[in-house]
This record gives structure tokens, C-alpha cells and sequence, in this order.
DNA sequence: TATTTAGTTGAATAATACTCAATTATTAAC
DNA sequence: GTTAATAATTGAGTATTATTCAACTAAATA
């Protein structure tokens, strides 16, 4: 039998959904053209970037979770843009983000289990440019994205 | 003139979306059905939380995004959930994590600015149980709940 | 005040999700 | 292996919903 469900995910993770502007609309007692109108000024304006939808992800065999910590190489320090649009395409990595203090990088993963992070690190993580990690593991999400699991 | 957009965008950060069937089908070419059928059952086992809206948040006033890292007092330690709890229903808090290493804590944070990080922290964060944090502000977010931004 | 632009809204239409029943595939029991 | 039960696929029809459009109202600008 087919199983379609990974590409359903894979499809619903990035976006390929929409708003459901007729129960908002109910929600907030407004006519449904006025929503209509405000969400696409949203869109247009770029606010909005796109519909989602958000896993159990212990339930789609992303069950292991963590947030990266990263050093840059002192040439590298310059341009931290150029180390994250390289990652950027990974689909195990659900953020990126380049910030002060004692690391340039912080990415936040998710791959199904410590082996698959081994994995990540070594293929994906270990390159040039980054001279250090440090790995927080998560043991237990409470929230994720705003929604509460 | 009424202003529905904060409205808006309340609703849309956790839910009120709902996947694009016809379109995900096309882009398979599978039967609507079968997607149909196969997305209710992701929903009921639970590995569907909800479907979303992703923000450019600098777009919509919440431009200033960062980790916190939180180290608990002794007495905490057993129960770490039970402070995640609390903090769970405050909606500036994009994700919280329980972890290992050298924090027990980490939370992903949006408010509009540092006087409204400040206030964060003071209000939300500084409570009891909670011995010591450390902030990772975020100065470039490249990707977010697997949205390249 | 006049003029333009932005936002609101109801009515009509197009598109889509959803329901249901029939069919096929898979699994479990004997 | 055969049979029975369960799970998954699918097409046709219906119910909802998003979308379009034109009329109207409010706000901003000169």
C-alpha cells in the first residue's frame, strides 16, 4: 500500500494550508470579506509568511529534539549569514538564528533519535567555518511554536 | 475605523488554519480523498496539533526574539515541569524546553523590544524557583518553526 | 471643502472540504 | 492456505467556504 503520510508531512510542515477566515469570522461576530481583506493586506505586506501545520513530533519519529549552540571561526565571524543560508535548507533544522554573547549560532533540531543526531552533526554541522558546538538535549517540550503540547 | 489585525493575528499565531487539500492532491496526484482520509487520521492519533500562521514578527511588532536559559534552585530539580507549566499560557513564549547540561530550562521568547524583554523578565521570569537565566538574544533570524524567513 | 485613497460590507460565484458507499488491500484467526 | 475482520483507497454528490465584485463608508491629503 502507499504510503503518502511522509509527504503529507514534509508538505504540511513548510505550509499548504490556509486560514479558515469563515470560522474566525464567527469567532470575532465580523463579516468574512472584512477578514478576507485584512489577511491578504497581511500577506501582501509580507507579514505573513506562511500556513503551517505543527506536529506531536514524538508521534512522526522526530522524537529527539535539541538546540545547538555554535562558535564561528574567527574568519567566519564577519559573515554568520553566509554559515546559516548554507543550513538553511536542511529540513531537520526548525530555526536559525545568529545571536550575541558566548556563541554566534543557535539552531534548534530535530531528527528521531540520538543516533540521527549523530548523524546530523557529523554531516551537516561539522564544516568548516564552525569551530565549536555545544548540544542542549531536550528531555521534555512543553510548547513548541506557540502551541502548547 | 476598528482595527481587527491584532484579533487577527492572535488567532492565526495558534490555530485557525486548516490544510489545503485540492492543492497538496494536484501536487501528488492522489485522490483529494485519499489526503482527506489520511490527514483526519493524522489529527486523531494525535500527531497533528493544530494548523498556523508563521509571522515575519519584526513585520508585526514583534521583532525583538530571544533564548532564554534557566537554572532552577535545588528544590525545583524534581519537578521542573511543574514551572514550565505556569509559564506555558504566556504568549510571548514561542517554546519551552526541558534540558540537560548546564541549564535546566530553555525558552524561545517574542516581545516588540528590550524594555519589553525587561518587562518579560521581570514579570514572568523572575519568580520562585528560578535561580538564575541567561539570555542568547537573537541579532538575524534566518528560519523559524521550519520557515525559511 | 474637494479629492483621492484605504477600508468595510452584502450578494453572487467559484472552489473546496466533506460525506458516503463501494471497492480493494492488509492483517489476524483458524 | 482460507476465511473473516479491519484498514485504506477512491469516485460521485453535497455542504461549506473562500473569493470576486461593486457599492458604500471612512480617512487622509491637498
Amino acid at each position: 500500500m502507499k504510503d503518502i503520510t511522509p509527504k503529507l508531512i514534509s508538505l504540511l510542515k513548510e505550509g499548504y494550508c490556509t486560514p479558515q477566515i469563515a470560522r474566525m469570522a464567527k469567532k470575532l461576530s465580523e463579516p468574512s470579506t472584512t477578514l478576507q481583506y485584512n489577511i491578504k493586506k497581511l500577506e501582501k505586506e509580507g507579514s505573513i509568511k506562511a500556513y503551517k501545520a505543527v506536529f506531536d513530533y514524538k508521534k512522526i519519529d522526530e522524537g529527539f529534539c535539541a538546540f545547538v549552540l555554535i562558535t564561528l571561526s574567527p574568519n567566519e565571524y564577519g559573515d554568520p549569514e553566509r554559515v546559516g543560508r548554507e543550513l538553511i535548507k536542511h529540513s531537520e533544522i526548525e530555526s536559525i538564528d545568529v545571536i550575541t554573547g558566548d556563541w554566534e549560532m543557535v539552531l534548534k533540531v530535530r531528527v528521531s533519535d540520538q543516533d540521527a543526531y549523530y548523524n546530523f552533526v557529523k554531516n551537516v554541522i561539522s564544516r568548516k567555518g564552525i569551530t565549536k558546538i555545544k548540544t542542549l538535549t531536550s528531555l521534555k517540550q512543553l510548547k513548541t511554536e506557540f502551541v502548547e503540547l
